[in-house]
DNA sequence: CATGAATGAGCCTTCATTCAT
DNA sequence: TATGAATGAAGGCTCATTCAT
């Protein structure tokens, strides 16, 4: 009579929350344009009215959950800028570690197919992603890798493009999970990558004589 | 009665064509849903009923342009199974070029970027480029190094994992260009990336004293 | 329990004056189904519930404020009734004056427009109006008006539309004020107007060597 | 079988002539916010979406029908400042006559409830009703009376105000007619009351032993 | 009494699809 | 074949009204 789920919820500092959670959902699932409204309200549990009162438009909404989706992320960033910048092994494994615990636990790669797939229709949100996000990952690791030539520990070459190619295989193996793991692919075993692949690449940039 | 001016008139066979090819500027652009037929009628230079008379829907298009983009790639993967299963590093440099020049000469990353932005609504046609084109690849890639691994050119591993590593980065680079480019990222040069990347990879995969 | 602070605690009775007064404002300003419930109750200074403890519908706050605005006015058209037989002009002379300060001290006007522009969509009160209000007036004064004919001092003609030549002007200076002159339009001095028309019409209406 | 109503009217050019028609109607019964598409499309006799092909939005529509009403009264105000500038009764009588005729086959008294009763939410209708059709013509009449003031025809007095004492009468039995006789009201003979009215005003603006 | 979050019916607008010409 | 006017089913959004607190 008392507990339980009462008809009004009269939650207003959790309906965001839900709303969001519910649209990345429909939006992963149809995109942006062919999601409706109603099946996002359904979804968060609640009229379709009820969402206008969190949200001014459909876009507010994306935007909410392609924005939201990147502060967890920042953390990752940050903490790749801040790793002891050591050896580089040590730096990789341990960014990998993170890396793929964020990929697990949340609809990161989700938000990434949305971004990819809307980005003409949303170039802010496209920037938004590149300058705060993904530019910075690069960057940093660039950065890191170039120190890395400098102490002569890697190959020459650009290390720009020795960035891409360290996260390259995650970004793939999350898209590949999104699209061809529905219809019947065999999917990637994150971690086991990440593993083989770091091994790969600091073999690969190693110079002779400096392997680790 | 006897036909006037002929000279602007398109014969019957080629307007397939002229839709799909303005079909997948206006997909690339806006995505499915937001594609309006209106406009792909426009860049087609016929009128909105036109359309019709080719395709039944505009769902019909839609596959239309991502079936037919699979066909020239085809032959790439084909080309890549069929070259000579000798040294490994033979064939991924053969491969290479011929990849970086359909990325260059056709719009396989707009179509790439539409299959992964559509799958959930089109999973018919992400199965269709999954096994035709990028499981086939994959696997002719995967069967390549398990030979090489056979041989003792390559070290242990997942094959396939390997197989994975070796696209990854082109593929994202694609996608970059497709995604990131357009709102002022700094965009990726493909073939010195690939060289690179294919260098990087063969001395990682490499066992140690059979460096290439 | 107590009551706490009843320093800004209005008493019911007030309530329902202050929304419709509230109301006026905001249907003189945007009509009938243009006017919010959100913007009636923030004006009147309470929230929407309680805007729907005093009033069922909106229709029905629409209706009050239509009706409240007739009172007043019918003491005016009470007066003019009374008012001594006597000579036309005095008689005219008087109500002038009493309409002038009805019209400069009530929202007459804006109600005015009110009815005419939702006369189509609240048909009774269109006819409580017109038979509350605007015939009561035009009868007293046609009466007056008939008198004065047979009493020699007005010329022949149909005193109805002597009597609606009479009022016009002032109609028209109350609907233009609220129309036009809120777009840049020059505006009319009431009392001046209604000086001298009446003096106008006074003397067109006389019957030569009769004039006041 | 060949002529009657076809189904698809293909009648291009008349539709936006037809969709005012139908629109004048419904915004005047209903003013325009309680206004539906749908009735305004099915008394146009055609679909929802082919309203859209001829106009914008709904507020187009509007703009279209209040603006539109100008055109034939411009007319009527142009022969008025023209008409013979000479006596002014002869020119009251002349511009009454035409005044009469537009009032009689022109919808302008519904157009006039609708600038009335929306000029708050659509002042720039407001001000072109002012600006090019109310104010040019209270503006020639304005001239014409000062003239014949300075003539000796017309006792001193606001030449402005004179002029708005001679529209107001009818400006107010076509207001009458559009609010108060669908209520059961008694209507006006609208050309009796111009006559009369004329009657009466030149007589009360003639100077003594000036009578015309 | 009062609040304001929540509801849900309704309307404007869009657009894939049809069809008379 | 080709046209493009026309259709009609949706869907985003609004807002009068309700109701748990």
């Amino acid at each position: 009579m008392d507990g339980g789920e009462p008809k009004f919820r009269r939650r207003k500092d959790e309906r965001p929350a839900e709303i969001v959670e519910a649209a990345l959902a429909v939006f992963a699932e149809k995109g942006f344009a062919a999601a409706k409204l109603d099946e996002i309200a359904r979804r968060a549990g609640m009229s379709k009215g009820a969402v206008y009162l969190y949200f001014e438009t459909k876009e507010e909404i994306f935007r909410a959950v392609v924005v939201r989706a990147i502060a967890p992320n920042v953390a990752a960033v940050k903490a790749m800028i801040s790793t002891h910048p050591g050896p580089l092994p040590d730096l990789l494994r341990g960014v990998a570690r993170h890396v793929a615990g964020v990929i697990e636990t949340t609809p990161i790669g989700a938000v990434l197919k949305m971004v990819v797939g809307e980005a003409r229709n949303f170039p802010e949100l496209a920037r938004v992603w590149h300058d705060e996000l993904v530019a910075q990952a690069l960057g940093a690791l660039t950065d890191a890798i170039a120190g890395a030539q400098a102490r002569g520990e890697v190959r020459p070459g650009d290390p720009r493009a020795y960035a891409l190619q360290l996260i390259s295989p995650i970004l793939v193996a999350v898209l590949w999970r999104e699209t061809f793991v529905p219809v019947g692919a065999q999917g990637f075993d994150v971690r086991a990558l990440m593993a083989q692949h770091i091994d790969t690449i600091l073999h690969g940039m190693a110079l002779e004589g400096a392997r680790s």
